[in-house]
Parts: structure tokens; C-alpha cells; sequence
DNA sequence: TTGTACGCGTTATCAT
DNA sequence: ATGATAACGCGTACAA
């Protein structure tokens, strides 16, 4: 019978006669056992393991797990999940234990991260989505960081700016220190030595408090790490009756959907969150097909999206 | 070898003896042979097919998810996710397809779900996350919709409100329709006759429109349908120069993150959504566990909050 | 074209 | 306490 199921040799009369029993019988085939005997599962496991608040604060995480989910979706693959409710150590094990996942993705924003580590070791075929700068032979899918920030403080200098400060992402985070990178690169081509660098985390209250620290120096540009800490920005300079661009100009990172609405619409750096899960699910499954053991590595363009939150004074909103 | 794996009666010498050999061949159990020994597998589904622009509007369904998970998790039962990338019928060929899961959760938001309907007819144990009033014989977990709602327009009411708008949810899910019901039935109560009823789609816009066609019409407090909304409401008071809630009172539903920490704050209906994900998981293995066939039904209970944005006039923001 | 027997890696049962 | 062996359900190679 199994034969018929998939494409063997067999005469359309038997053909139809066990595709009936099939039918009344309600026959489905059983997996593990297919499994068992073929070696594939086409099952891929996808390990999302980062701060509680990192994931809920902003839709980053949910972006690249529908990036993820789409993909494998079309090619036919099943998706393992598992996020961060455990040890970084308990999670590693479960995953490890758990053979039947062809292959992995993994986060991989912390510069340190003892679930990428064990990844890389154990040998299974792995995804980064993100990476960090020692992870020599791993495959990954990463925007370029440094390049971006650069980018967009290039912009605010165009711009007239000169006193220009940055809230950074998660000091963690390697995208974090990459954005702040970039910062510098920027001025140091300006020959701009005064630097404004306070600690945001990626979050709303980040950028609240970090904006009210910045105001303090008398900053006339914010680049925020990301969207949602330009949003706090733009609550503190509420509060203290800042107009945006007119008095600071506010830059963010991500072009999530709320960047075009808010108010003033916000400058930032689009990064294709969904696409960077596309990618990395098509490459692991590359890898996979292939079977190929040359690290995979893919670095996805960001486009610099100029609204008003940096160009000429609009009206302004207070 | 496999009874010191598992707790088997063998010596102390031969178990530490396997138990080195295991160690220096790196060995790691075969999932599927062991699952086709045992027939089980510790793997249950999750079935998340919304509509992608529900899905991203606001964190309900990753704060679901985050609940499933790390029920799941605690419990060492691993997860498969389907989210909705195909279309209904593939998606849930596709999960029908996958035996070696155990069980499903699924998301039952809609009053008419084909997946739904197919995971009850096929006999796999399901929780669903929502109900329809049809599901004679399902197991779920839910919140009481229609009394959250009657409780909420109560609320208005008792601070003498009587013109109260209401901006409903999605039309076609069950919990929009029930919030409709709650209102209504709360007007009912107290005799008043007037309605005022405009489509919200649970969306920030949606909320916006419905508030420009609630204010020509004179009301002096909107029950949104959820957070996301009442956001809507804010934007279009803010661009009318209305006054929240001095010449407005606005409720919302969900108690999202955001909602505390609007302008002013949100008097919202809490529920727990987290606990509903760790509720169908839960539900789901005890099932599992004992294979009792009685249906089982959780409704977890929600909370008035009632902050600024139906309280006495505060400071205005506008 | 079709029937059959073996192997995939594990658990469980039966002897030893 | 331990060793041998039959399942579990499927694909496949071989024989008919």
C-alpha cells in the first residue's frame, strides 16, 4: 500500500482499490513511524529564547516568527516551538533531546548566549537569525547594524544637527552595540567629538527616560535604537514641551507599522523584520535539501525612511 | 539500556557503566522509534489561523501564545505551531496530517471556522481558545463576553453617562458579537433606548472612524471594543479637540500593557490573556492524561479597571 | 505488476 | 538483575 501513497509502480486497478480502503478506513499515515524507516521528518524547530519584556515590548519577535511561519508553511514543513520560559540551559537540553527537528533557528541577539553556543556545538544544522562576530563558521540572516545607524546619523547631520544623541538598544545585544558603533562612525567622519550615549533597552521607558537625559545636554537630534524607544522620546518631549523636529529631531530603528502614525511620523531605518524569518527558513531548509556544510550567510538591505520627525518644521503637535 | 534511561530496575554497576557509555557516544534517544514503541510523543499543536491583520493589531495572540508555550514548557510537552498562512483548508489538511501530535489548541475566535469544525469532527483531542455556541461537545477555555460588556456600560452608567456609544469588535467573531449583546443588555436594564452601535473591527483605525461617526451623533461615552480601539477613539478626540472624559468618557477592552499608560489612563475590562493560553494547555494534557471523554470548560474571569479615562475630569492632555 | 521479508531505534515482555 | 526478542508502522529491496 504504500506503494500507491507515494508515486511507486502499481496498475490503476489496485490502485483505486486501496485508495478506497484508505478512504472508508480513514487511514492516516503515521509519522513517527514513516520517520523511522525514511530518516526525515520535515519538522524544523525555531528557538525564540529572549527577555519576556524584549519580546512583548515591540512586535520584533512576532514579525520574524510569521517571517519564519510563512516560509515553512509553503514548503510543507512542520514548525517546533520554543521560547523563553525556562533556563537558557533547560531549553538547550529540550531542544537537543528533541530529534526529530531536522534543523534549527535561533535568535541570536546576546553577544552571549549559551543556547546559540550549544547549537553551533552540537552539530545540528542551525540558522542564526542574527549573529555575533566569534560565530566563525555558523549560517545566519542579519541586517547590517553598523552601516544603518551610520547611515541615519549621516542623515541628521545633512540635516543641520551637530549635537546629536543616541539612546542605545540593549547594551547585550549585539545589534545594541552595533547601532552605537555606527553612531560614532558617523561623527568621527564629521569630525564631531561630542557624544551624547545613554542606555535605552530597546523599550518605550527607555527612550522616556533616556530623552529626558538627553534634553538635559541640550541635544537638538535623537537617534533612538528603535522604534519603540522613539516613542518614549516622543512622550518626554510632550512633557517637557519640546517640539519635534523643530527643537530635537527624533530618528528610530525598525519601521514598525505605528512609525508612519505617529505624530510627527517618525524617520527610521526599515528593516524587513518578516523577510529576515523568510530567509532564515529558506536557508536552513537549503542547508537541509543540500546538505551542504559551507556556512550560509545572509545580509538583508535596510532602507533609511525620512519623515518629519526629521525634516522642516511641520505643525507641531503640542 | 533502555531501562537505566528510563527507571528500570538494574544494578548501581551496570548503571553507571551504560551511563558513561551513553556519555562519551554523545548518544541521543530516536523520538520517533521511541514514539512508535510507546505511542506517544509529548507534542501538542497550536493552531493560531487569524487574520494577519488581527494577529499584528495588537499583542493578544503573542501574549496567548507566550501562555501556551510556557505552560507547555513547565510541563515538558513540546509545541507545533500553524499560523495562517494558507488557506484554512490546507492549514488544517496539513495539521490533520501531522499524527504524532497528540492534541490540538486552537484559536475558536471566529463564529465560523472550518478548521474548527474539521479538528472537532476528526476526533482529535482539542481545546479550543474562544468558543461558538454550537460546540455542543468541545472543550474550551474562555472569558463571559456578554457580562464583561453588561458590567463595563454599567460602569458608564453609574457616572451618569446615557448617551454611551459602543464600537464593536470584528462582526464576524463571537466575542465582538457578545460584547455587542453585554451592551445592550446593560442599556436594556436600565431603560434607556437609545443606541448608538458602529463597526471597529478591534483596529486603532477602526476605533478612529467609529469615533468621528459616535461623536456627530452627540455621545457622551464609548465603550470600545478593545484597547487597540479605544487608541483609535483617543486619536480622533485628539484631533476634535475633545476632552477625555470631561465631554467623552472612553472604556476599552483587554487591559493590554498600553492601556495604563495612555492619556489619560484607560478604564479597560482586564482579562488575563496569558492565563487563558496556560489554561488550554493545561486542559489539554489533563485530557490527554487521563482520556476522559467529558468535555471540559474553563471560564477564567475578567476585572473592571476603571482609571481616568472614565473618572472625574483630571488634568485635560489636550 | 505484485507479494514478502527486513530494517529503522526504541520499549516491553518473556526467559534466564 | 540481565539478556534476548517481539512488537510499533512504514519504506524498500528483493523475489516472484
Amino acid at each position: 500500500m504504500s506503494r500507491v501513497i507515494n508515486g511507486g509502480p502499481a496498475s490503476e486497478a489496485t490502485r483505486t482499490r486501496v485508495l478506497s480502503v484508505l478512504e472508508t478506513t480513514n487511514y492516516r499515515p503515521n509519522l513517527a513511524a514513516r520517520s523511522l524507516a525514511t530518516g526525515r521528518t520535515g519538522v524544523v524547530g525555531l528557538v525564540i529564547h529572549e527577555d519576556a519584556q524584549m519580546v512583548f515590548s515591540d512586535p520584533y519577535f512576532s514579525a520574524m516568527l510569521a517571517g519564519v511561519a510563512e516560509a515553512l508553511a509553503e514548503k510543507e514543513t512542520g514548525l517546533m516551538l520554543w521560547m523563553g520560559h525556562q533556563t537558557k540551559e533547560k531549553t538547550l537540553s529540550r531542544v537537543l533531546e528533541t530529534t526529530f527537528v531536522e534543523g534549527i533557528i535561533c535568535t541570536a541577539t546576546m553577544s552571549d548566549d549559551p543556547i546559540v553556543d550549544g547549537l553551533l556545538a552540537s552539530g545540528i544544522p542551525t540558522v542564526l537569525l542574527g549573529h555575533r562576530r566569534h560565530d566563525d563558521s555558523a549560517s545566519y540572516v542579519d541586517i547590517d547594524n553598523i552601516a544603518a545607524a551610520e547611515d541615519m546619523v549621516e542623515h541628521l547631520l545633512d540635516i543641520g544637527r551637530t549635537r546629536i544623541g543616541h539612546i542605545t538598544g540593549d547594551r547585550g545585544t549585539v545589534s545594541g552595540e552595533d547601532r552605537v558603533i555606527g553612531y560614532h562612525a558617523a561623527l568621527d567622519k564629521a569630525g564631531i567629538v561630542e557624544r551624547f550615549v545613554v542606555d535605552g533597552f530597546y523599550t518605550e521607558p527607555g527612550g522616556y527616560d533616556g530623552a529626558m537625559r538627553l534634553f538635559d545636554q541640550g541635544v537638538d537630534a535623537i537617534f533612538a535604537a528603535s522604534d519603540a524607544t522613539a516613542r518614549g522620546v516622543y512622550r518626554a518631549a510632550r512633557e517637557r514641551g519640546i517640539r519635534i523636529p523643530d527643537d530635537v529631531a527624533v530618528a528610530g530603528f525598525d519601521d514598525l507599522d505605528f512609525a508612519a502614525e505617529m505624530n510627527p511620523p517618525l524617520t527610521t531605518v526599515r528593516q524587513n523584520i518578516p523577510a529576515q524569518g523568510r530567509g532564515a527558513a529558506l536557508t536552513l531548509l537549503k542547508i537541509l535539501d543540500r546538505s551542504s556544510d559551507t556556512a550560509k550567510r545572509v545580509i538583508l538591505p535596510t532602507e533609511l525612511v525620512i519623515r518629519q520627525s526629521t525634516l522642516g518644521g511641520g505643525a507641531g503637535w503640542a
